[in-house]
DNA sequence: CATAAAGGGTACTATAATGGTACTGTATTC
DNA sequence: GAATACAGTACCATTATAGTACCCTTTATG
């Protein structure tokens, strides 16, 4: 009969684990929609008003895409947000990693040297884990905000172009 | 001045996007401890205990792979659970969806045909949304439990072989 | 230089989802 | 038919997400 230690070592992840939520929903919306004009400056009324998220999480959003260096802001009576970098530098691993934390990496093995983690059998399945997030990383790596852009804004329930949206 | 409708059709995803919890963890593993010995047949007692997962717990985790087709059962008094298939043909994408719910498919444009989804401009999101997650799932599809397999079972904080760790 | 506009940061609250449990029912074996 | 093990469901507690409010700092403009 083979038994582990009482406690789960491994299931106390802070983060790293794979993890999209609305917020992180809305932030992809607000890229998207900064992407139409990307040098332009936004309000974060604006934004909010635009992608119809109210203003107060539109803001820290906004806030927290800076954090992740996606965004540049300025402050000031003509202050606003823009994009860092043209949307098709930015991919989503960059947007979910601002917004949720790291993707597909755990304590166990990442900067360590590799021989170090052998003593728990836990440490297997860790590395198991790493080795299925860094797929998702990858994938995540894969999209950019470009081609998440969307074709032209209408207000909803217009019809988009049937080109754009047959290319993915 | 753009603006979407007041709601947000596309944020009530019931399910379908990707998250990882603890439960999943725990399947996880213990599908990788009945991987060790593959035709045998195990109660429930015997995997909570080799696991450490609590008995309600382990239960019912063992009916959801149950339901999920990873795992077949046997009732009465010489009952227990076995794997439904061999360790390498169960990959990460079945034991996720099984536990978490379908990965990475919307509503929008998954069954029905592709015109038919070009009448809001979440729409045109969501297709994307759907693309990330296509490649996530085509990520967890590419690991087998028999990947995950632990290389021998030990108490915890005894070492495990060096080749088998380093193989990942 | 004062004021207004806009971003920066933090702390807090409510809600929803996960995680975990208990209870009752059904099927086997001896 | 009694004991054992799975099946199913409904329930509660904990946690973390989502969302909000407040106060501070910076900058443009008159």
């Amino acid at each position: 009969m083979v038994l582990y230690s009482g406690r789960f070592p491994w299931s106390n992840r802070g983060n790293g684990m794979i993890r999209i939520g609305k917020l992180t929903d809305y932030g992809i919306l607000i890229l998207t929609h900064m992407a139409q004009d990307e040098a332009r400056l936004f309000t974060a009324q604006e934004v909010s008003q635009a992608v119809g998220v109210p203003l107060p999480t539109t803001t820290k959003l906004l806030k927290t895409l800076v954090h992740g260096n996606l965004l540049d802001s300025q402050r000031g009576t003509k202050g606003g947000y823009l994009l860092a970098r043209r949307p098709d530098q930015i991919s989503m691993v960059d947007v979910v990693t601002a917004l949720e934390g790291p993707v597909g990496l755990t304590d166990c093995g990442t900067a360590q040297q590799p021989g170090d983690c052998q003593r728990s059998i836990s440490c297997a399945i860790k590395t198991n884990w790493q080795r299925i997030n860094q797929a998702v990383h990858d994938a995540l790596a894969q999209v950019t905000l470009a081609e998440m852009r969307l074709p032209a804004v209408h207000p909803i329930h217009l019809p988009a172009s049937r080109a754009d949206l047959q290319r993915v």
